[in-house]
DNA sequence: AAATTTTGCAACCGCTCGTTC
DNA sequence: TGAACGAGCGGTTGCAAAATT
Protein backbone atom coordinates (compact mmCIF):
# COMPACT_ATOMS: atom_id res chain seq x y z
CA UNK A 1 0.00 0.00 0.00
CA UNK A 2 1.13 3.52 -1.02
CA UNK A 3 2.00 5.82 2.23
CA UNK A 4 -0.88 8.14 1.28
CA UNK A 5 -3.04 5.11 0.98
CA UNK A 6 -2.72 4.64 4.57
CA UNK A 7 -3.47 7.53 6.26
CA UNK A 8 -7.47 8.37 7.12
CA UNK A 9 -9.43 10.80 8.64
CA UNK A 10 -11.17 10.31 11.99
CA UNK A 11 -13.03 13.13 13.99
CA UNK A 12 -10.57 13.35 17.51
CA UNK A 13 -13.09 12.86 20.06
CA UNK A 14 -10.15 11.63 22.56
CA UNK A 15 -10.45 14.15 25.82
CA UNK A 16 -6.46 12.96 26.70
CA UNK A 17 -4.55 15.82 27.14
CA UNK A 18 -1.79 14.51 25.06
CA UNK A 19 -3.41 13.58 21.98
CA UNK A 20 -4.64 17.58 21.68
CA UNK A 21 -7.04 17.88 18.82
CA UNK A 22 -10.27 19.55 19.97
CA UNK A 23 -12.73 18.07 17.99
CA UNK A 24 -10.60 19.07 14.35
CA UNK A 25 -10.35 16.25 12.14
CA UNK A 26 -6.87 14.57 12.26
CA UNK A 27 -5.45 12.42 10.46
CA UNK A 28 -4.23 8.53 11.56
CA UNK A 29 -2.37 5.65 10.11
CA UNK A 30 0.98 5.87 8.31
CA UNK A 31 2.34 9.03 7.45
CA UNK A 32 3.33 10.60 4.03
CA UNK A 33 6.61 11.80 2.87
CA UNK A 34 4.72 15.47 2.54
CA UNK A 35 3.29 15.05 6.18
CA UNK A 36 6.93 13.99 7.03
CA UNK A 37 8.34 16.76 5.40
CA UNK A 38 5.84 19.65 7.21
CA UNK A 39 7.37 17.98 10.64
CA UNK A 40 10.77 18.62 10.13
CA UNK A 41 10.58 21.80 8.72
CA UNK A 42 8.29 22.42 12.24
CA UNK A 43 11.30 20.86 14.15
CA UNK A 44 13.55 23.03 12.30
CA UNK A 45 11.70 26.25 13.14
CA UNK A 46 10.60 25.70 16.81
CA UNK A 47 12.63 22.75 18.02
CA UNK A 48 11.39 19.40 20.18
CA UNK A 49 8.26 21.56 21.30
CA UNK A 50 4.69 22.10 21.56
CA UNK A 51 4.05 19.34 19.27
CA UNK A 52 0.29 20.18 19.47
CA UNK A 53 0.67 23.73 17.57
CA UNK A 54 1.44 21.25 14.50
CA UNK A 55 -2.12 20.85 13.52
CA UNK A 56 -3.12 24.16 15.45
CA UNK A 57 -0.52 26.60 13.53
CA UNK A 58 1.36 24.83 11.01
CA UNK A 59 -1.03 22.67 9.07
CA UNK A 60 -0.49 19.16 10.00
CA UNK A 61 -4.02 17.49 10.76
CA UNK A 62 -2.22 15.33 13.16
CA UNK A 63 -2.16 14.62 17.13
CA UNK A 64 0.40 16.41 18.88
CA UNK A 65 1.57 12.73 20.84
CA UNK A 66 1.26 11.28 17.06
CA UNK A 67 3.61 14.15 15.64
CA UNK A 68 6.01 13.54 18.82
CA UNK A 69 6.42 9.56 18.25
CA UNK A 70 6.80 9.80 14.39
CA UNK A 71 10.06 12.53 14.88
CA UNK A 72 11.27 10.61 17.82
CA UNK A 73 11.47 7.16 16.68
CA UNK A 74 11.85 7.86 12.98
CA UNK A 75 12.57 10.91 11.54
CA UNK A 76 15.21 12.92 13.49
CA UNK A 77 18.73 12.50 12.62
CA UNK A 78 21.29 9.97 14.36
CA UNK A 79 18.92 6.76 14.30
CA UNK A 80 19.97 3.55 13.51
CA UNK A 81 17.88 1.94 10.83
CA UNK A 82 20.18 -1.34 10.72
CA UNK A 83 18.93 -4.45 12.35
CA UNK A 84 19.99 -4.83 15.75
CA UNK A 85 23.73 -6.07 16.20
CA UNK A 86 24.32 -9.05 17.90
CA UNK A 87 25.85 -6.56 20.77
CA UNK A 88 23.29 -4.91 20.97
CA UNK A 89 21.13 -7.69 21.44
CA UNK A 90 23.27 -8.92 24.04
CA UNK A 91 23.25 -5.63 26.21
CA UNK A 92 19.41 -5.41 25.58
CA UNK A 93 18.96 -8.76 27.21
CA UNK A 94 21.25 -7.76 30.14
CA UNK A 95 19.44 -4.50 30.81
CA UNK A 96 16.04 -6.01 30.36
CA UNK A 97 17.31 -8.17 33.29
CA UNK A 98 18.22 -5.37 35.20
CA UNK A 99 15.17 -2.56 34.66
CA UNK A 100 12.66 -5.15 33.28
CA UNK A 101 9.99 -3.34 31.24
CA UNK A 102 11.39 0.14 31.38
CA UNK A 103 12.09 0.86 27.61
CA UNK A 104 13.10 4.53 27.65
CA UNK A 105 15.43 3.23 30.16
CA UNK A 106 16.67 0.85 28.01
CA UNK A 107 16.87 2.95 24.76
CA UNK A 108 19.08 5.72 26.59
CA UNK A 109 21.89 2.73 26.90
CA UNK A 110 21.32 1.85 23.44
CA UNK A 111 22.15 5.38 21.12
CA UNK A 112 20.52 5.57 18.10
CA UNK A 113 17.78 3.00 19.03
CA UNK A 114 14.04 3.86 19.99
CA UNK A 115 12.14 2.55 23.01
CA UNK A 116 9.69 1.58 20.60
CA UNK A 117 11.90 -0.12 18.61
CA UNK A 118 13.60 -2.01 21.55
CA UNK A 119 10.04 -2.91 22.82
CA UNK A 120 9.00 -4.41 19.65
CA UNK A 121 12.32 -6.22 19.57
CA UNK A 122 11.69 -7.68 23.35
CA UNK A 123 8.18 -8.76 22.25
CA UNK A 124 8.85 -10.45 19.46
CA UNK A 125 11.93 -12.02 20.69
CA UNK A 126 10.10 -13.19 23.78
CA UNK A 127 7.11 -14.96 21.91
CA UNK A 128 9.52 -16.79 19.65
CA UNK A 129 11.42 -18.03 22.66
CA UNK A 130 8.19 -18.77 24.67
CA UNK A 131 6.94 -21.12 21.91
CA UNK A 132 10.08 -22.87 21.62
CA UNK A 133 10.26 -23.62 25.59
CA UNK A 134 13.29 -21.66 25.76
CA UNK A 135 14.97 -19.49 28.49
CA UNK A 136 14.19 -16.20 28.87
CA UNK A 137 17.54 -14.63 29.29
CA UNK A 138 20.91 -16.81 28.20
CA UNK A 139 22.19 -19.17 30.64
CA UNK A 140 25.55 -16.63 30.83
CA UNK A 141 23.32 -13.52 31.78
CA UNK A 142 21.38 -16.06 34.47
CA UNK A 143 24.58 -16.32 36.10
CA UNK A 144 25.35 -12.88 36.14
CA UNK A 145 22.09 -12.17 37.87
CA UNK A 146 22.46 -14.50 40.67
CA UNK A 147 25.80 -13.70 41.66
CA UNK A 148 24.59 -10.43 41.48
CA UNK A 149 21.87 -10.82 43.92
CA UNK A 150 24.05 -12.93 45.83
CA UNK A 151 26.35 -10.38 46.39
CA UNK A 152 24.01 -8.08 47.22
CA UNK A 153 22.22 -10.28 50.03
CA UNK A 154 25.93 -10.99 51.62
CA UNK A 155 26.83 -7.00 51.55
CA UNK A 156 23.95 -5.45 52.33
CA UNK A 157 20.54 -7.28 53.25
CA UNK A 158 22.13 -10.63 55.03
CA UNK A 159 19.34 -10.36 57.07
CA UNK A 160 16.40 -11.03 54.70
CA UNK A 161 18.52 -14.68 53.89
CA UNK A 162 15.10 -16.15 54.71
CA UNK A 163 13.67 -15.65 50.92
CA UNK A 164 16.07 -17.91 48.93
CA UNK A 165 16.17 -18.65 45.56
CA UNK A 166 14.91 -21.74 44.78
CA UNK A 167 16.61 -23.94 42.30
CA UNK A 168 13.06 -25.78 41.39
CA UNK A 169 12.31 -22.24 40.71
CA UNK A 170 13.95 -20.93 37.69
CA UNK A 171 13.82 -17.57 37.12
CA UNK A 172 14.34 -18.13 33.70
CA UNK A 173 11.64 -21.06 32.69
CA UNK A 174 8.25 -20.50 31.22
CA UNK A 175 7.69 -23.59 30.88
CA UNK A 176 7.47 -23.87 34.78
CA UNK A 177 4.24 -24.43 35.89
CA UNK A 178 4.18 -21.75 38.30
CA UNK A 179 4.58 -19.51 35.65
CA UNK A 180 1.83 -20.84 33.32
CA UNK A 181 -0.72 -18.25 33.98
CA UNK A 182 1.19 -15.10 33.61
CA UNK A 183 1.75 -13.27 31.14
CA UNK A 184 5.09 -13.40 29.12
CA UNK A 185 4.81 -10.19 27.71
CA UNK A 186 5.44 -9.08 30.85
CA UNK A 187 8.58 -8.92 33.36
CA UNK A 188 8.57 -11.93 35.35
CA UNK A 189 10.68 -12.40 38.29
CA UNK A 190 10.31 -13.26 41.90
CA UNK A 191 9.50 -10.00 44.02
CA UNK A 192 12.28 -10.95 46.26
CA UNK A 193 14.55 -10.39 43.45
CA UNK A 194 13.39 -7.13 42.02
CA UNK A 195 14.77 -4.93 44.86
CA UNK A 196 18.03 -5.98 44.26
CA UNK A 197 17.94 -6.24 40.35
CA UNK A 198 16.16 -2.66 39.94
CA UNK A 199 18.07 -1.13 42.46
CA UNK A 200 14.69 -0.28 43.94
CA UNK A 201 14.39 -0.56 47.74
CA UNK A 202 11.12 -2.78 47.60
CA UNK A 203 11.18 -4.67 50.77
CA UNK A 204 8.52 -7.72 51.78
CA UNK A 205 8.70 -7.71 55.52
CA UNK A 206 7.49 -10.66 57.14
CA UNK A 207 4.72 -9.83 57.71
CA UNK A 208 2.33 -6.85 56.52
CA UNK A 209 1.99 -5.88 53.08
CA UNK A 210 4.95 -5.35 50.69
CA UNK A 211 6.53 -2.22 51.25
CA UNK A 212 8.99 0.44 49.11
CA UNK A 213 11.48 3.21 49.94
CA UNK A 214 13.96 5.56 48.33
CA UNK A 215 12.57 4.87 44.84
CA UNK A 216 13.96 6.84 41.89
CA UNK A 217 12.21 9.70 40.45
CA UNK A 218 11.37 7.66 37.29
CA UNK A 219 8.37 6.83 36.00
CA UNK A 220 5.73 4.08 37.18
CA UNK A 221 6.58 0.80 35.81
CA UNK A 222 4.67 -2.39 35.96
CA UNK A 223 6.57 -4.84 38.22
CA UNK A 224 4.27 -8.35 38.29
CA UNK A 225 5.50 -9.85 40.74
CA UNK A 226 5.43 -13.78 42.52
CA UNK A 227 5.37 -12.80 45.81
CA UNK A 228 7.27 -14.81 48.48
CA UNK A 229 8.00 -18.73 48.63
CA UNK A 230 4.28 -19.69 48.62
CA UNK A 231 3.99 -18.94 45.08
CA UNK A 232 1.18 -16.33 44.69
CA UNK A 233 0.08 -13.96 42.10
CA UNK A 234 1.61 -11.46 38.97
CA UNK A 235 -0.04 -8.59 38.89
CA UNK A 236 0.69 -4.95 38.50
CA UNK A 237 1.98 -2.77 41.42
CA UNK A 238 2.13 0.93 40.15
CA UNK A 239 4.18 3.49 41.86
CA UNK A 240 3.27 6.72 43.04
CA UNK A 241 4.53 9.70 43.41
CA UNK A 242 4.95 9.23 47.15
CA UNK A 243 6.57 5.91 46.63
CA UNK A 244 4.05 3.66 47.67
CA UNK A 245 3.78 0.49 45.88
CA UNK A 246 0.26 -0.20 44.82
CA UNK A 247 -0.36 -4.15 45.25
CA UNK A 248 -3.91 -4.83 43.74
CA UNK A 249 -6.15 -7.13 45.66
CA UNK A 250 -5.82 -10.34 43.84
CA UNK A 251 -7.07 -14.01 44.95
CA UNK A 252 -3.66 -15.34 45.11
CA UNK A 253 -1.90 -12.63 46.45
CA UNK A 254 0.06 -13.44 49.51
CA UNK A 255 -0.21 -10.88 52.49
CA UNK A 256 0.50 -12.81 55.51
C1' DA B 1 -1.30 -19.82 -7.94
C1' DA B 2 -4.47 -18.67 -4.50
C1' DA B 3 -5.91 -18.63 0.14
C1' DT B 4 -4.78 -18.50 4.77
C1' DT B 5 -1.90 -17.74 8.67
C1' DT B 6 1.90 -15.66 10.95
C1' DT B 7 5.14 -12.10 11.78
C1' DG B 8 7.08 -7.66 12.60
C1' DC B 9 6.71 -3.05 13.12
C1' DA B 10 4.56 1.56 13.03
C1' DA B 11 1.21 3.93 15.20
C1' DC B 12 -2.36 4.60 18.51
C1' DC B 13 -4.44 4.63 23.20
C1' DG B 14 -4.93 5.61 27.83
C1' DC B 15 -2.73 6.91 31.52
C1' DT B 16 0.46 9.62 34.71
C1' DC B 17 3.31 13.37 35.94
C1' DG B 18 5.16 18.05 35.72
C1' DT B 19 4.39 22.78 34.51
C1' DT B 20 1.84 26.86 33.79
C1' DC B 21 -1.59 30.10 34.69
C1' DT C 1 -5.14 25.61 44.91
C1' DG C 2 -6.74 23.46 41.16
C1' DA C 3 -7.77 23.15 36.26
C1' DA C 4 -5.75 22.91 31.79
C1' DC C 5 -2.13 21.83 29.05
C1' DG C 6 2.11 19.53 27.37
C1' DA C 7 5.12 15.74 27.43
C1' DG C 8 6.34 11.10 28.03
C1' DC C 9 5.58 6.30 29.07
C1' DG C 10 4.18 1.25 28.52
C1' DG C 11 0.71 -1.63 26.55
C1' DT C 12 -1.96 -2.74 22.66
C1' DT C 13 -3.68 -2.74 17.98
C1' DG C 14 -3.81 -2.63 12.90
C1' DC C 15 -2.04 -3.89 8.84
C1' DA C 16 1.41 -4.89 5.10
C1' DA C 17 4.69 -8.30 4.06
C1' DA C 18 6.32 -12.81 4.43
C1' DA C 19 5.64 -17.54 5.16
C1' DT C 20 2.95 -21.53 4.96
C1' DT C 21 -0.68 -24.55 3.43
Amino acid sequence: MAPEDGAVKFKNTAQGSGDGGGGNDLTKGLWTPKEDALLAKYVMENGERKWNDLSRKFGLMRCGNSCRLRWFNHLRSNLKKEDFTPEEENKILKLHAKYGNRWSRLARHLPGRTDNEIKNFWNTRLKRIVRAGLPIYPPEILSEIRHRHLNHQQVEQPQQNHIELSSSLSLSSPQNPEFSSFPFSSYIRRISEVDVLNDDLVYFPPTGPPQALNLRSDRASTIPAIISNDIMAATCSRRSTTGEIYVPNHPNIYTP
